[in-house]
DNA sequence: ATGCAATGATACTGCATAGTATCATTTCCG
DNA sequence: CGGAAATGATACTATGCAGTATCATTGCAT
């Protein structure tokens, strides 16, 4: 009673579900989706593989949980928390975290695989966009409308800035990556990007 | 002696290459590397399995072959060309057709494919990305670095203005086609994403 | 024509894996 | 402690595909 009672109640069917969630997401991500077995997915969550099937009926599906479970741990409050600031300061920090999140290794191979199973799953793209990318442009559209309110920023299309803004942050070095040229960003690289994308809103030169 | 004579010789051995190569394409663009099985691309090819693997070693080699192929065919003098005017013209009309380029189907499968298979096969990546991609960067950064001598223009890293003008290009729109959110892009966006681009470069507000 | 090199047709060898079925075993609740 | 529900272990079905081997056939050059 007094180790495992949280909030909401965790039942151990929901103990259970995030085990195999973590160990689908570890194997997934470290071999991609043709290449992730089920048996090796059960193994890695110490679980029987008919258990995995009584949880998820199918390897769509549970991937489709990783993805969830994925975006949710990776866009947190701390995000949103940054933006509470001046636009200078905010945007930076903003900026900053978001770099990161882009470049985390789970992160780059997440869009790998989701890329890569979109043209057969459409669904699984559209989850992945939605919960990731693009609740981080609704943030930052959100707080760039909110300043457009107040005159501290005259923006023609928040929206499209925003989207401007995380493309400048991403940069070819996210392709790079993508396609193995490099494994992470240069801290040079990491400073260029923030700056460039801060200059790109602020307008400076 | 009149039919096949052009410049450098066209052999018989040229042209079943081109074929393989050519059906390849088809297929891989169709279901991607894994899904794809050399049985059908032998057919698709009208050629008998065991010629495939007489010209090329493994299915990777040929996936090379068709990257090489294709890589070749998009990033032609055409696109060159558009950068002898002057700035403004030059770089709008080079947008339009890199955007045109980077949002043909065959490419946005290509990158689907190779992002996908970079992990295992990091020569891909490098080779897609050194034919494509840095190739039309490579060609940019010229034009800029050639202006900048003139005095036409003073960029700090044209190098680097490259990369970010080519990415404004893509926008978000790219990673929505990727995960099949959108089939291409709309009129609108074409024409927003040369205009940010071109004021990113400009200066212009 | 003739002989050699390239090609076709086809079957075969491994290998790997999604998903199912079956039955023994554990776990937890009252 | 007893019994139901969840889980484990394991074998099985069905499928698909890379790459190889073999031999018949074609096409071209001399």
């Amino acid at each position: 009673m007094a180790s495992g009672a949280t909030a909401a109640a965790v039942t151990r069917f929901d103990v259970k579900r995030a085990n195999i969630v973590g160990g689908a997401k570890d194997v997934f991500l470290r071999h991609g989706f043709e290449r992730a077995s089920m048996d090796g997915i059960a193994a890695a969550a110490g679980v029987s593989k008919m258990t995995v099937y009584r949880y998820f009926r199918s390897k769509e599906e549970l991937f489709a949980g990783v993805i969830r479970d994925l975006c949710e741990r990776i866009i947190d409050e701390d995000l949103e928390r940054m933006l509470e600031r001046r636009p200078e300061e905010a945007l930076r920090g903003f900026a900053r975290k978001m770099v990161t999140i882009l470049f985390a290794r789970d992160t780059v191979e997440l869009h790998r695989i989701v890329i890569a199973e979109s043209r057969r799953f459409p669904a699984l793209g559209r989850l992945f966009y939605k919960s990731g990318p693009e609740a981080c442009i609704a943030m930052l559209a959100a707080y760039l409308e909110r300043h457009n309110s107040r005159k501290t920023l005259n923006l023609r299309n928040p929206r499209r800035t925003a989207e401007e803004f995380l493309e400048l942050l991403r940069g070819y070095a996210h392709l790079r990556v993508l396609l193995g040229l490099q494994k992470t960003l240069s801290a040079r690289e990491l400073e260029e990007n923030i700056a460039g994308a801060v200059q790109h809103i602020l307008g400076a030169r």
